[in-house]
This record gives structure tokens, C-alpha cells and sequence, in this order.
DNA sequence: GTCTATACCTCGATAGAC
DNA sequence: GTCTATCGAGGTATAGAC
């Protein structure tokens, strides 16, 4: 069984291997970085894990885990009558709080996984598709109430949301302002989009 | 000066390069993989090219200017009299069909743009400046005729719209549907949201 | 669990023949 | 202009002492 510090060192490596990744990308990252910032050696490392693949992976998986536990826990706490902007605002407050605020691990996830390998790619994209598969089921909720627009196909909207909320993580600098501000502008963008009404 | 070879060959190697760089990261492409698509060898790479470096700050130039030719062509074309829903569109068309139709060099452009050397970056940075200035011009206008909603912040709609806009490049899949449709949807999401009007 | 030492490989880049 | 051959650096990963 594992012993306290192994938890502990283990954790350590993933938490600068997501900084690392996040701030780098992946091919740029080297083992020796990653055992650097954590205090220990690179030799180290394949005591914890067996390959550099190992630690994407994981570092990938926890990102996603936490964006969509960050989504759900506000979505699950609306009152059953939630209007379709409401749940909506929900997921976006939590998807942008948690790729923003909670940090390296769902930022890597967003910046990295290109840069992942194909092996790795294709087993964390399961993960990636049960996340996506949550939002399909709140937006086709709102297209039942005959809240969303129908004059658009409805993936496209999907698609072009969650990228763009995943991709505020390139450019959104917390120095010009507060997350809850800037989770409310997003909001209304989304919702009503750049134009005053005609 | 320059024999007639030497330019395509010159040529062949930035459209391999800007295709690979693309498809799977700056520092994940060797030259050798780059020379091998393009039927040399690595070692005649530096015949045309001092490093890796001045290849990639290259295909970052073109990507760029190809998405501000396609955009400024579009808009130019416009009557004095276009509205600002009718300048908008039309800048995101162009850059949309840049980006998507265009090819290799606009879409290395951003996904490699972040993996690449920082002295890179930073000599590239101008240019993209420049093409946001354009941008930044458009909504500008768009806001001094009272087009534009007024309470968001102008740089978080501008950096929004245009991440959004560039982010097509990982998702957009012409099988699902023509380019035309395509910017079709987009400009209506942007334009005025996913909700309907309440 | 972490260390040192090192094997092995692949990369970017260079030199000189053709 | 392109080739072959190769260098030096730095990468992942391994072996065995502690």
C-alpha cells in the first residue's frame, strides 16, 4: 500500500506537470522540469509513474473532472423550476469558474490536449464526450421549452459555445477586472449576443 | 538572385511545414519530417532557411496576413452606406473563410502561435496587433453609432467574438455542412445570441 | 522513495562532396 | 541546390546503490 509521502510526492509531480503543460505545452515540458519544480530528481519520477504519457494523461482526466464537477454542483443546486437561462447561466458560471479560477489542471487539459499524444488523446476522449454529452442534454432542454433559436443548427451552437468559453483561458486577465464581472458580460454575450436589439 | 527551383522548393517547404506545424504542434514536427514531405532532405532545409525558428515565424506572417487580406478585401467591398451589422459580417466572413477555407497557414497560426520560440512571438506580436487594431476599429464604429450593446466591456466582446471566430479551426467539419451555412450560423449566434428573444 | 549514473535515441544544425 | 555523414545537446527512460 502506498505510504503518506508517496501520495504526497505523487501529487506534487501532477500539480507542476499541469502548471507546467499549461504554461508550456507538452513537448516542451521536460521530466527534468517537471522533477525540478517538484524538488526531487528526474529519475524520481518512474517511481510514481511509467512514462511521461502517464502524467498527461492523469493531468488531462483531472482537468475535465473538475470543469464538470464544478458544473454540475451548480446546476444541481437550482430549484426545480429554473428557467432555461438560468440553468444555462448555471453551466457557463461553472464552466468558466471553474477553466479560470480553479486553475492548471482544467487549463492544461484545454491547452495541452492537442499537443498530447494520439494514444492518450483517444483514451481521455471519452471523458471529453460524457462532458459534452451533459451540455448536449441542457441545451436540448431549451430547445424543447422553445427557448433556444431555431433558426440554427443546434452541434454548431454547442460547439461554438463551449469553445469559446474554453478558449477565454488564452485571454481573460483577472487585472482587468473581477471573474463575476466577466462571467456576466460572457453571459449576456452568449444569450443575446454583441448587438443591441434591432 | 533567386533561381526558379530554389522558389518553389522555398515554397513547397513553408506549406509542409505550416500543414505539419498545424496538425501536430511546432515542437512535436522535426525538420526531418518536414523535409521528408516535401521530397528532400533535412540537411538541405538550411539551404533556404537558417533554423527552425525563421520557418515558423514565417508561416506565423502568412497565416496572419492571408486572414487580414481575406478580411479587409471583404469589407473594402462594401458600399459608404453598409451598415454596421453589414461591416461585421462581412469581417467574419473573411476571416472565417481565411481561417477555414484558406488553409494551413491561418490555422498554424493559431495553434502553433503559442508553442512557438519566444523571441518568435514577440517579433510576431506586431502583426497581430495590427490585425486586432483593425478589429478593435470595426466594433468601435459599430459602438459610436449605437449599434453595439453598452454593457459589456468592448475588449471582452472583441477578444470573445474574435477567439471564438479563431477557435473554429479545432471543430468546424465541412462534411457537416457548406462553409456558406456555416458562417451563416455563426454570424446569428454572434450577432444576437443562442437564446430567442424574450 | 529518492539518489547517481548512464544508456539510448532523436533532435537541430554543420561540413564538405557532388 | 541537394546530398551524405556526423556532431553536440538534450530528451526519455533504466539500473542499481542507498
Amino acid at each position: 500500500m502506498a505510504s503518506e509521502s508517496e501520495i504526497h510526492t505523487r501529487d506534487r509531480l501532477l500539480l507542476e506537470a499541469a502548471r507546467l503543460f499549461r504554461y508550456h505545452g507538452y513537448a516542451q515540458t521536460t521530466l527534468r522540469e517537471i522533477a525540478d519544480a517538484t524538488g526531487i530528481k528526474a529519475g524520481s519520477i518512474y517511481y510514481h509513474f511509467d512514462s511521461k504519457e502517464d502524467i498527461i494523461a492523469e493531468v488531462l482526466d483531472r482537468g475535465i473532472q473538475m470543469v464538470g464537477e464544478a458544473v454540475r454542483q451548480r446546476v444541481d443546486a437550482l430549484p426545480e423550476n429554473a428557467t432555461s437561462r438560468e440553468i444555462i447561466a448555471a453551466a457557463i458560471e461553472g464552466h468558466l469558474w471553474g477553466v479560470l479560477h480553479h486553475g492548471d489542471f482544467s487549463s492544461a487539459n484545454i491547452r495541452a490536449y492537442g499537443q498530447a499524444p494520439v494514444a492518450v488523446k483517444s483514451r481521455h476522449r471519452t471523458a471529453r464526450r460524457a462532458y459534452s454529452d451533459y451540455w448536449h442534454k441542457l441545451f436540448n432542454d431549451a430547445i424543447v421549452k422553445g427557448d433556444l433559436r431555431k433558426d440554427c443548427n443546434l452541434d454548431i451552437i454547442q460547439m461554438f459555445v463551449l469553445s469559446a468559453l474554453n478558449w477565454t483561458v488564452e485571454w481573460y486577465n483577472p487585472q482587468k477586472g473581477s471573474l463575476r464581472v466577466f462571467v456576466g458580460d460572457i453571459t449576456k454575450i452568449v444569450f443575446d449576443g454583441v448587438f443591441e436589439r434591432r
